[in-house]
RNA sequence: GGUCCUGUAGUUCAAUGGAUAGAACAAGUGUUUCCUAAACACUAGAUCCGGGUUCGAUUCCCGGCGGGACUACCA
């Protein structure tokens, strides 16, 4: 039983005998003792004193009385106005750091083999451009969130879709086609999806010249959108791909190959991974069979032209096409399509979709149709919707060349963390291997941290020139943090201390100290909630509050210097399930932590 | 127009309905014969406006005002 639990019948015990108020224990409101007062944990009295018919103050006097005299773990308490502060025995917060400094996995879960699967599907990228810093911030949120599902004891499945086909990545072909002079990535040096995205920008640039011109010629802006000669072209792509033509497949699967090979760079760049992947050109033409089994069940309808819709009128939204005119499918008929065979491959008891909360009227409508379509579990589906990454300047936008490149900016991040550490000069002794791999970690650690301690269903800021931090609430402040503890303990060990267990527990500890302990003891809590919530920021902002505390104790306390053998142990106890937390914490948001830096 | 999200120091972010609204950066100042100063300490600075519910509201409800997204035979 935990100290809350614990606390918490006690509570309900003394209210019951003391006021006959009958309460369950775990609605009694319980809260870390706030800084500035005497004691470790707080009992709001508000709630009792209707029944006590007392002050705030008195009854909160009756209840600590009580409690202190039925419970050991209470060592003292105060009252102030309707807040009763109760201080725990230094003995439960000993024991308790032993128990955690014993425990390996302490705060996560292991999944057992009838553990419920979950699969996340994040990342999702098209094929004619590079992974700017939008899809950033949806990579470490999917990685991240499959790290604390995992944690949480789940079998977890992470997986991508890959927008590969349509009317877009025809775009890139045609321009390559016409303009490209057979460029690859290894004539021009260019990485392969930078390659292609180069092509995406060309088409675009020549087919808002071909409609200008034909606006000129007094076609209005739709006409000219239409009959650009450009796009005609690209839709015939579309209709050969569609039907197989051996040419335009090559050049699909060559282009497409390239953007492959980038991406791959990119992921592991980033340090995301997928256990597997789904491409909308395997997956569309099962949307179409079920989109038509839908109108055979009369689920949707065909109109006059031929094209196919749902009426969600009925749910209070608009209509919706399936099919259009021509038969093609559009992305909702690819969604259906992935979705079946996803539940096909595996047995998923829960389907997350980590993506953009532009896309929320999408996931209503994806969640509605599955249900229309039989589907049990199409209600079930859950859209982890999160924010837009903007710019001081407002919202990116890759056609006015404002969007932040993910290789440039990680790149970027793992420079300026060479340079300081150079600067620094704290790593003058390691091999040019492990200055490298220190680097990475800190520019990288940097970036996933700024963008993971923002919680995730709000819009965030990026300033390039600005948000490159080392300093305060940063990534590299806590890697830093478990770097120094790592030091220490390679002191200690090189002075053969053993560490390995407290050996005694009678001993006594300062308030910092005890307060460490007790935040320690809240990890797993905070995995749980960030788990439910799908939340990296609670881990985020927890392993902040840690590190700040901890760097608070180690500077105002000696370690290896304290004369007190018992005391010593401890602290180097202390020190290493701490530093354990929180790589064990960083590592659920995907970032490694040093051993020195 | 409709639907949804959002508004906290100069800036970027916190705060299960609880105590004097926390941090960081930026500004100003101090701490290194001492386990890594990428640290620690100090100073100054904020809940968009108006109602309501409550013992208590940044939080919940209603109404304004501001910002954003969606509302495509694009994906």
């Amino acid at each position: 039983m935990n100290l809350e639990t614990s606390i918490g019948t006690i509570v309900a015990e003394a209210v019951k005998t003391l006021y006959a108020l009958e309460i369950d224990a775990n609605q009694i409101q319980l809260q870390k003792t706030k800084r500035e007062f005497e004691g470790d944990l707080t009992v709001v009295i508000f709630p009792f004193v209707k029944a006590a018919r007392k002050s705030p103050e008195q009854t909160g006097q009756e209840i600590g009385e009580f409690l202190q005299k039925n419970n050991p773990l209470i060592s003292a308490f105060n009252v102030i106005k309707g807040f009763l502060n109760l201080s725990i025995s230094q003995n439960y917060w000993i024991e308790t750091l032993n128990e955690i400094h014993c425990n390996p996995s302490f705060g996560t879960k292991t999944a057992t083999e009838d553990a419920k699967l979950m699969m996340i599907e994040y990342s999702s990228p098209n094929t004619n451009k590079p992974l700017h810093l939008g899809h950033i911030r949806n990579n470490l949120l999917g990685f991240s969130i499959a790290e604390i599902q995992k944690a949480n004891g789940w079998k977890v499945v992470k997986t991508n879709i890959v927008n590969d086909r349509g009317i877009h990545i025809c775009k890139s072909m045609l321009a390559w086609k016409l303009y490209g002079n057979g460029e690859t990535p290894a004539s021009s040096g260019l990485k392969g999806d930078h390659l292609v995205g180069k092509y995406y920008v060309v088409f675009d640039k020549a087919f808002k010249a071909e409609i200008k011109e034909l606006m000129d010629k007094g076609l209005s802006e739709d006409e000219a959108k239409k009959s650009a000669p450009l796009i005609l072209e690209a839709q015939k792509m579309l209709l050969a791909w569609e039907n197989n033509d051996t040419e335009v497949r090559r050049l699909w699967e060559t282009m497409n190959g390239w953007v492959y090979e980038g991406f791959d760079k990119t992921y592991k760049q980033l340090g995301v991974d997928f256990d597997k992947i789904y491409y909308e050109s395997e997956t569309y033409l099962e949307g179409k069979s079920e989109v038509e089994r839908g109108e055979a069940s009369k689920a949707f309808y065909r109109r006059e032209d031929n094209s196919v819709w749902a009426d969600l009128t009925g749910d209070g939204l608009d209509e919706k096409l399936l099919l259009r005119a021509d038969g093609t499918s559009v992305y909702m008929t690819q969604d259906i399509g992935t979705a079946k065979l996803r539940y096909n491959d595996y047995p998923i008891n829960k389907m997350v979709y980590v993506v953009g909360n532009e896309q929320n009227y999408h996931f209503q409508v994806l969640s509605i149709l599955l249900d229309k379509l039989g589907f049990e579990w199409g209600k079930s589906l859950v859209h982890f919707s999160y924010g837009m990454v903007e710019l001081p300047e407002g919202k990116m936008k890759s056609r006015e060349g404002t969007v932040v490149d993910a290789d440039d900016l990680m790149e970027e991040m793992i420079e300026t963390a060479r340079e300081t550490s150079q600067e620094l000069g704290k790593l003058d002794n390691c091999t040019p291997e492990e200055i490298e791999a220190i680097a990475r970690m800190v520019g990288l650690g940097s970036l996933k941290y700024f963008i993971l301690k923002v919680d995730p269903r709000k819009n965030m800021t990026f300033n390039p020139k600005e948000s490159i931090d080392f300093n305060g609430n940063t990534g590299p402040f806590i890697q830093y943090t478990h770097a120094r503890i790592k030091s220490v303990l390679r002191k200690a060990a090189d002075q053969e201390i053993d560490f390995s267990s407290l050996t005694g527990t009678d001993f006594a500890i300062s308030e910092k100290e005890s307060y460490l302990i007790q935040v320690l003891t809240e990890f797993p809590a905070v995995v749980r909630q960030a788990g439910e919530e799908f939340s990296p920021a609670l881990i985020a902002n927890y392993i902040y509050e840690l590190v700040k505390e901890y760097n608070q104790f180690y500077h105002d306390f000696s370690i290896l210097k304290e004369e007190n053998q018992t005391i010593k142990q401890f602290r180097l106890v202390l020190s290493e399930s701490i530093a354990a937390t929180i790589k064990t914490g960083m590592r659920l948001l995907g970032i490694d932590v040093p051993e020195r830096m």
